[in-house]
DNA sequence: GGGCCGCCTTAACCTGGGTTAAGCCCCGAG
DNA sequence: CTCGGGGCTTAACCCAGGTTAAGGCGGCCC
């Protein structure tokens, strides 16, 4: 086994015989990510995915307008991918870009739907997988419906406190759905009231 | 079987045995709803979610604040239910609200979980279901973050049609992030730009 | 060292949406 | 028929955040 950390982890989250898991690490293989790399580019198939092993990633849509906004910030023992086009086996709308040099753990759609063939727990880890994303979408969508900028800005580094010091602030306004200009304009209000 | 027009539904979303799917009408029941009836509300155990056979349905969270806002509408077949605080086997944080005279097919969720032990079909079902409402959650979510109240107005209407007549203009608000008061705002400038 | 670039801040002005409050229209109960 | 209430609209005023533009600051390359 070469990584066993990593097993530990995805056990803890659904149930995985080492044998499974071997055969899984055998299907995959390591990529290295300078800062400023993409893993994804719109227009990619989106039959990809990775453990972050090292590093920090932010998943990005480039809208209409060409305007950047921020899907989801993943760092260590995080799954990056773009999810939502690979269920649909449609080409990714999403960059997926390394805010750091990071290392990553490849795996290929077709390579799990074989291993789901052999074993049950790999499709139970694929439910477990979609049921938590899920969920963390729906918290978000409620952060949207009923939070100002500003509180939405303090929950973020409460849910996000191992990205502090990795990710530049205007990926931070980005992700809550702001420019940076009103971002800078928070923290400096915040920083005015807490003397 | 009592519900063939379901039966077709459900298997076209996820292949299902006719077998399978008598055994689960048999652990279901019927249940008809007044306008304004609560099919649940907040501090309910989660653990049941219903098929809408007739009528529509609005998913309302209240905030700290006291303020309403709506997380989904459901109509004919579709899915009723606090599906998040079902995965994660809490207590309703959501009122699910009849907005005209209902019926719904109920199921109890250890019912399924008794099928799925019998069935593999069932819990490709749990997870096809689990991955839909995720790619619903995740182009909500990209709506907040890059369109204005204006532009989801419109989107809503694209996309919720079949709801034209049936719903509150008021909930529509709660369900875009505005009050209703500037919903009216939005509505009577696309009105005079028509002219 | 000097110049440049990436990132952040600040300021001035504009705009969309929130708040409050008044008023309208329709409908159903008495 | 009248009254009351629910749902929608309008108006006046306020504020958060967008836009544009200028400048600061640290790090890096030459």
């Amino acid at each position: 086994m070469k990584y066993p950390k990593l097993f530990e982890h995805i056990a803890a989250f659904s149930p995985l015989p080492e044998g499974e898991w071997v055969k899984a690490e055998a299907l995959a293989r390591e990529q290295a990510l300078e800062k400023r790399a993409l893993f994804l580019r719109p227009g990619d198939p989106a039959d990809r995915f990775g453990w972050v092993l090292q590093g920090v990633f932010r998943a990005v849509r480039v809208s209409a307008r060409g305007e950047e906004s921020i899907k989801a910030f993943r760092a260590e023992n995080q799954l990056v991918g773009a999810y939502a086009e690979l269920l649909q086996r449609s080409p990714s709308m999403t960059t997926i870009e390394a805010l750091e040099p990071s290392r990553v753990l490849v795996f290929h759609a077709r390579d799990l739907e074989a291993l789901e063939a052999g074993h049950a727990c790999w499709s139970r880890l694929a439910r477990r997988v979609a049921e938590q994303h899920y969920i963390l979408k729906e918290r978000r969508e409620q952060e949207f419906l009923d939070l100002s900028a500003e509180e939405r800005l303090e929950r973020f580094w409460v849910e996000h406190a191992h990205l502090h010091g990795r990710v530049p602030q205007r990926d931070v306004a980005a992700y809550l759905g702001i420019t940076e200009v009103a971002l800078s304009r928070i923290v400096s209000r915040r920083r005015k009231r807490a003397e």
